[in-house]
DNA sequence: GTCTATAACGCGATAGAC
DNA sequence: GTCTATCGCGTTATAGAC
């Protein structure tokens, strides 16, 4: 291990519990959903403060980006959420389902895109820019989590069931591509699983550099990765 | 560390010496091209092949893809190179100027594109389309190590320097489109920086999935990124 | 002199006992 | 919760083989 960031000063951990958005649909098979009261972890019994589900696996989360899953120990867990190991291990089976509950709030959050309105009516190029503006809003309402998926390397079957899912979100956009190209709307001299691919790296991009409450707007962020998606960078 | 993978069984270490993918391409303006005689190292003492400092280099760059830099050990690095520790020690100061000397390869190809002829002469619009597709062909070329360069998260002196000069090099990608910008070829209603770093995120995207010797071609992908950066994916 | 092998050092982290 | 044994790591010392 390296001298990374030895001690990041606490990020602002705030989160509303109920900010769900997307309709839950039928797209199900989210496992836990916490929809239910905000337990609170590591009690409020000498001052602490005491975290919710939701705000102990964001904190959690943020450590595993900041050091890497594999370097980040319980131990280190623990001290940031100023507890012991038994007392997270009491709420969470394992580091590994820490994990693969943040992958899995990524994933469905990205996969729920498809069940917004814009993204199921309209032309193929607008259900298109419906669905990447709805992925860039995800990115950056989601941002630690979003930016945890995309360094999955598939080091575990947790990793690899999540790589597999997101291998199936891209397959999506990418059929939503290719019928645009048989529409006539997008260029057919590309490829189109390239052009996906792509448009992919450009969006997913976002979190190496986006952070939220800096000088860019989401939705103007969410406008310009569309126009630049479709439109491209040269004067029209 | 964690469990992910216990004890990888050691994957098929074996490797034809002459493999060198991907087309050589003196791309020129290499600072070290080791142009001198190819030094073995691991002599042909037993049978053993024999590498020459860039194969080794190579080799180390994979491994450390593969299962990233610390999780990497140099015992690791000399099983798979069929030697032992010291005799790697013998020809390299230490894990980490392997890492520096990667880092290096990958930067000074990076850069070297700002050189060619067709990156210096011509409409801001022409020279930025020559620096992508410099900048693809490099990653194309140097997959391995331009890979590792931007998986680099700032975790030693190193790799912030490393970052540090990856920085500069976006910087003289912006100041190219800000200049196209106010030669009226580049739109003006995307933010100069923001649109450098989504173009910056779709080429560099190309590490994830392009593998040599796969269907897309080299050139036709430095092609088709450019369209795309430029022209957009509607049809025009 | 050039290269490689054996052995061991010092350090950090992890795990188990108490 | 603290302490301690242990291990694995990068690295080095020394010396033998070409």
């Amino acid at each position: 291990m390296d001298a990374a960031e030895p001690n990041t000063p606490l990020p602002p951990v705030r989160r509303s519990p109920g900010s769900r958005q997307g309709a839950q649909c039928q797209t199900g098979s989210v496992p836990d959903a916490t929809t239910a009261p905000p337990e609170r972890i590591g009690a409020p019994r000498r001052g602490r403060p005491g975290y919710d589900r939701d705000q102990v696996l964001e904190i959690a989360v943020t450590l595993f980006n900041e050091q890497g899953y594999d370097a980040t120990s319980v131990a280190d867990l623990a001290t940031r959420l100023g507890l012991t190991k038994s007392a997270l291990y009491h709420h969470f089976d394992s580091k590994e389902q820490l994990l693969a509950l943040a992958l899995d709030e990524a994933l469905s959050r990205l996969e729920s895109v498809f069940d917004e309105p814009d993204a199921r009516e309209g032309s193929p190029a607008e259900r298109l820019g419906a669905v990447l503006r709805g992925a860039v809003r995800v990115l950056v309402d989601r941002l630690p989590y979003v930016t945890l998926l995309l360094r999955v390397r598939g080091n575990s079957d947790v990793e690899r069931a999540a790589l597999e899912r997101r291998r199936a979100f891209d397959h999506r956009v990418t059929a939503l591509v290719v019928e645009a190209q048989r529409a006539g709307v997008v260029r057919d001299d590309i490829d189109g699983p390239v052009a996906t691919r792509l448009i992919f790296g450009m969006v997913n991009s976002i979190v190496e550099w986006y952070r939220p409450g800096g000088p860019v707007d989401r939705e103007r962020l969410a406008y310009d990765v569309v126009t630049m998606a479709l439109d491209g960078m040269r004067t029209r």
